[in-house]
DNA sequence: TTTGAAATACGAAATAATTCGTAATTAGAT
DNA sequence: ATCTAATTACGAATTATTTCGTATTTCAAA
């Protein structure tokens, strides 16, 4: 069953993911002045990364136009998954529950959050 | 305020920390062996990995003894904190319920845990 | 059709992370 | 005292990641 590839984006090309899982699907300019919102960071360098993740077969890009269109071709819960279940295991000793509590911990999450995530717990049990 | 300042282990520094936080303490040679059972790598890989990470300031190093000890300088919980407001942020979308939920979704959560959970859940509620 | 702004292609430098070989040191066993 | 196995020190190669400059291409406006 070779299903699951080990794709691993990098840092920098999960940023992008994220945009690109956000919208579906973007040109390199339209990533960047996101990207830049938050860092310093040259369109170049956001066009190499992008250009880098298409040879890497992160995205699929459609160059019929003169401007690329980059589309996203990672599944992104399959990828959350993954990202979680090796953070679980390096950090948190193999403990969802500890991640968990301490993924809440910190930020005030909002009571109907906590509603949710307790209705999810419920159906979890009895499944 | 100068609290935290933004140290942030490598993957394989984690590997390593996680280690020094389970046995409180322990030698190059400890470390390597548990280290190995998982991946392949040499010994004075480990070695130079660990005097790296004192460099950095992520150990405390007790020379005393010919075969010297290493201690964790990071706290473990403010470091979790750390990585896991980063996980949210860059791929769970700021939405923590989100990650909690991929989280416990895959693995088979035990009973217990997922109790745990709902009480700290309430706790946060009322508080 | 010429020109200029915007886009891509490409290469390569800069930086970060990982790996390991070899030399030097140490302590204990003989 | 000598030898040996284990350890640390050090340097450097390798690999991965990030960054960006410059050249080229493309399209549309003038």
């Amino acid at each position: 069953m070779t299903k699951g590839i080990n794709i691993k984006p990098t840092e920098s090309e999960l940023e992008i993911m994220q945009i690109l899982w956000q919208k579906k699907s973007c040109t390199v300019r339209e990533v960047h002045e996101i990207l830049e919102k938050t860092k310093p960071v040259g369109y170049t360098s956001t066009l190499k990364l992008m250009q880098i993740m298409h040879e890497k077969g992160l995205v699929a890009r459609d160059t019929t136009a003169r401007t690329h269109i980059y589309t996203p071709l990672l599944n992104q819960e399959k990828t959350q998954k993954q990202l979680v279940q090796k953070m679980v295991k390096d950090v948190f000793n193999g403990s969802a529950a500890n991640l968990v509590m301490q993924a809440l911990g910190n930020h005030k999450t909002n009571p109907e959050e906590i509603e949710q995530i307790k209705t999810f717990l419920d159906q979890l049990k009895t499944q």
